[in-house]
RNA sequence: GCCCCUGUGGCGGAACUGGUAGACGCGCUGGAUUCAAAAUCCAGUUCCCGUAAGGGAGUGCGAGUUCGAUUCUCGCUGGGGGCACCA
């Protein structure tokens, strides 16, 4: 028998599905609509690992769903502008565009050959003005809309490059290229009004119950809505007042210091006098702008002249500081600090001798003193005039009645989400539509003027903006004055585009956006693929543009996804050489093993040292190329090792072990099912009148694996359908004879094994099928049913227990009386030898599964 | 620092809603086949004691709830993801 030859099997039925236009969905109001998405990739020149295991998982998805009847939707576009292009643009001398889409074409080919069942009429790149012209359109909606304005925002700024610096560009407080530290710089950028829509985001989260807990929990936090209250503290010797925001306004008599932010407006006033102040703030601002490098820091404060009077005792003042640990971003940029009751102002509090009231005594009785740690608990107030012996909640209420009645304050609700600031000072990127005029202020760019695309002629030798010092482009007319003006050099953040490319998938022509009708069909996705690393942004920026394009009148959708999948990283073995300290990285293929089992290197036999396994990185070396591994054993063996093991939410260890194993399954079923006397055979008849008692259990495994691989997919499952069709063909390995109801089941099994398998092994399945006679193709044929009166057993085995640990078991019929499973038990002679004689104190008996005897 | 997840044999993992821990695969051991090897097929394989029957231990660590805990609660610890300009 010929070996599986999978490289002219897998071009073949790739060739004849694209004919059949096998994977082409339209719109169609007699069929359910199934709509499967993977996050689009970035085109970074070559798949990787990751990018099989996620569209690999999403394909299993789509091929099962379409053999279930559905009208599938299944498309692939690229995420195509971005930071890359540009460092490749620096280091290459490449055009961001040359670079990207040759990018695009290598790696559309790579995903062809895995076989994915795409809509290729869908493809979308969003770095072309046929893309993003419509998302300029959707700008200057936004803006009519109230939904898009501008402010200033601070910014990473490399005094060197004199340009602005991504987060993951600061490494240390330095920019990544200088080395100079990093400062932080007032820039007006555009901002999304995200915050508009914070009690619906957070919400409708509660509906997304096919969404994991674990990303609806984390984008609940982040929302992080808090009911508390403004509280104004007027400011001894000046007319202004100082404004905080507290969540915890029962706790305001146990005060001690009040912290504004470094660039909070008071503190740069306080500086221009203070120059030991302003030496503080720039050493504050040398930390960048993102959250857990300010987290992570010392907590630390710079004593202010400033006295706060509290609210409730005039003479009452409190020290007021700048602290490195106050976000100007969230609630008023500025807190009152009450150390008894809050970890990081008890923390602040002992570093600089500052008072530690306790206002809250514990229900527990445990006393309210306070040692190294905060108390955050509910309990009784105490030491608060008014407001001592009331609960923590009804002192809250108390406290905002006061102050309302004070005039110093009021209850209010913040969130931690702030709007989304969409301004990149990059060239990569979709321009903003706007023009700066002297007189008119911000224009939008006319309608018919769209797109406005990016000049191709840019130098990015020179430092900061390529769009901005570009010696023509920015130079336009004032659409209103027509006097000279500027256009906008900034360009959208890339999460701008994959907001909405969701929709756009429904519009099989590019240059037209998607219609209505379109939108109305296909939203929302019913599944969405993807890595948990976007669990937060990208899918938070999605679900909010879907509601900014429904009240412009584009959609009528609120959730873009109604299902969530965030699949687990790939991760492999590191190994460095081990001849020298400190030793660099090698490839896998760099390393083998020598005839002592060792870890050697390929070549010079130079020792090796494995490191624990690690997502694959290319700063690390452990990668695998998935092209080689294609090449080596085929999309098929490929797909089916990235489902076997794990399951898709966990990460997945890639291991040269796994993808052989894999292999050899795949030559296994091919081995079992092309045999030439099944070739020729005719395609199964009527079934036999009976089956003998070998076959009869054949059926049943049949029966069952249906029913469990059916369930399987259904709750993406794969690792355990893997393992269920395993099993059948193991069972079916064992079934022998040429009686005719023994070759009937043996082909009825064989076909089931295909279909079952289809989905992960598309090409095998299909070669198979039409080996077994059919002259249809697999991918169109329907997904098999299980036969109930197959499923059902008459006998079940029950565990019998003493004290909790097993004794043995017993076959019993399916819902046998308690009472005669309760006799049973006790007569097992194992049974008898651990009770010693001891009459039972009691049994419990769960029905059809344990009997546990209690001494 | 804050939020979220995760830890089961030599290895990847299974165990549905608290009910026989280790399905399936890898590896390993023994056997068959072969001139030999590869490939393939068969059997065994959590650890400890025992020829066996059987017994003891066991799901990161420590407690708790329960007749019964991998599953629920609390504390600790290792690993991972996110933290708003990487995508």
């Amino acid at each position: 028998m010929d070996r599986y030859n999978f490289k002219t099997a897998e071009a073949k039925w790739q060739n004849i599905w694209a004919e059949h236009g096998s994977f082409e969905a339209d719109e169609d109001p007699e069929r359910p609509k199934y709509y499967v998405l993977e996050m689009f990739p970035y085109p970074s020149g070559r798949i990787h690992m990751g990018h099989v295991r996620c569209y690999t998982i999403g394909d299993v998805v789509a091929r099962y769903k379409r053999a279930c009847g559905f009208n599938v939707l299944h498309p692939m576009g690229w995420d195509a502008f971005g930071l890359p292009a540009e460092n490749a643009a620096f280091e290459n001398k490449v055009h961001p565009a040359k670079w990207t889409r040759e990018n695009i074409a290598a790696m559309r080919d790579q995903l062809k050959s895995m076989g994915l069942s795409y809509d290729w009429r869908r493809e979308l790149a969003t770095c072309e003005p046929e893309y993003f012209r419509h998302e300029q359109k959707m700008f200057l909606d936004f803006l009519k809309a109230g939904l898009a304005y501008k402010r200033e925002s601070w910014v990473n700024w490399d005094p060197v490059e004199q340009t602005v610096l991504a987060n993951e560009q600061v490494i240390d407080g330095c920019g990544w290229r200088s080395g100079a530290p990093v400062e932080r710089r007032l820039l007006a950028q555009w901002f999304l009004k995200i915050t508009k829509y914070a009690d619906d985001l957070l919400e409708t989260l509660a509906e997304l119950d096919r969404w994991p807990d674990q990303v609806r929990l984390m984008q609940a936090n982040w929302i992080n809505r808090s009911e508390g209250a403004t509280v104004g503290f007027s400011l001894a010797g000046r007319t202004d007042s100082l404004d905080v925001f507290t969540t915890r306004p029962d706790t305001l008599f146990g005060a001690s210091f009040c912290a504004i932010a470094a660039n909070h407006p008071l503190a740069l006033e306080l500086a221009e006098s203070d120059p030991e102040l302003a030496t503080f703030i720039e050493r504050c601002s040398r930390m960048g702008t993102s959250e857990a490098a300010i987290e992570a820091a010392e907590k630390e404060g710079y004593l202010t002249a400033l006295r706060a009077c509290h609210p409730f005792s005039k003479n009452w003042e409190l020290p007021v500081y700048v602290a490195n640990f106050v976000l100007m971003e969230y609630g008023t940029g500025a807190i009152f600090g009450c150390p008894a009751h809050d970890q990081r102002d008890l923390d602040f509090a002992r570093k600089y001798g500052l008072d530690v009231v306790p206002v809250v005594a514990p229900n527990d009785g445990s006393g309210a003193e306070i040692g190294s740690e905060a108390f955050t608990g509910d309990g009784e107030i105490i030491n608060s005039e008014f407001m001592t012996g009331l609960d923590v909640e009804a002192a809250k209420r108390r406290a905002i009645d006061e102050l309302e009645r004070l005039n110093s304050g009021q209850s209010k609700i913040t969130y931690r989400l702030r709007d989304w600031g969409v301004s990149r000072q990059r060239y990569w990127g979709c321009p903003v539509p706007v023009i700066h005029c002297e007189s008119c202020g911000n224009v939008p760019v006319p309608e018919p003027e769209l797109p406005v695309t990016l000049p191709d002629d840019v130098d990015f030798e020179q430092s900061g903006n390529p769009l901005d010092h570009h010696p023509t482009w920015k130079h336009v007319p004032c659409p209103v004055c027509n006097k000279p003006a500027e256009r906008e050099t900034d360009t959208f953040d890339t999460f701008f585009e994959s907001s909405w490319y969701f929709v756009q998938f429904g519009s099989t022509e590019q240059e037209r956006i998607f219609s209505r009708a379109e939108a109305d069909y296909w939203m929302p996705v019913d599944q969405y693929i993807g890595g948990i690393e976007h669990a937060i942004l990208h899918l938070l920026y999605s679900r909010f543009f879907t509601r900014a394009l429904t009240d412009c009148g584009y959609l009528d959708v609120k959730e873009p996804f109604a299902g969530l999948l965030t699949q687990g990283m790939v991760c492999h073995e590191t190994y460095r050489d081990a001849s020298e300290e400190m030793g660099g990285w090698l490839f896998p293929e760099q390393v083998t093993r020598d005839s002592d089992n060792k870890l050697v290197q390929v070549g010079n036999g130079r020792p090796v040292v494995a490191g624990r396994s690690e997502k694959m990185s290319k700063s690390r070396k452990n990668v695998v190329d998935p092209e080689l591994i294609i090449a080596t054993y085929g999309a098929d063996t490929a797909r089916l090792f990235m489902l076997s093991d794990s399951p898709a939410a966990r990460d997945l260890e890639w291991t040269d072990a796994g993808i052989e194993g894999a292999w050899r399954y795949t030559n296994r079923i091919w081995r079992m099912i092309a045999k030439p006397e099944f070739h020729l055979s005719p395609v199964t008849g009527d079934a036999p009148e009976t089956f003998d008692d070998a076959s009869e259990e054949v059926l049943r495994k049949i029966h069952r694996t249906i029913a469990d691989v059916t369930a399987d997919f259904d709750a993406f499952r794969f690792n355990r359908a893997v393992a269920r069709i395993r099993e059948l063909t193991n069972t079916l390995a064992n079934l022998d004879g040429d009686s005719a109801d023994r070759a009937w089941t043996r082909r009825f099994g064989f076909e089931t094994t295909a279909q079952l398998i289809a989905p992960v092994m598309p090409h095998i399945a299909e070669e198979l099928w039409s080996l077994l006679g059919h002259k249809s193709l697999l991918s169109d044929t329907a997904w098999p049913s299980a036969d109930e009166t197959y499923l059902s057993e008459d006998t079940v085995t029950l565990a019998v227990q003493v004290n909790g640990k097993l004794r043995g078991t017993i076959d019993l019929p399916v819902d046998v009386d308690k009472q005669i499973a309760e006799e049973r038990a006790l007569a097992l002679e194992n049974v008898a030898r651990a009770t010693g004689g001891i009459a039972p104190r009691k049994v419990i008996v769960v029905p059809n599964k344990v009997i546990n005897v209690v001494l």
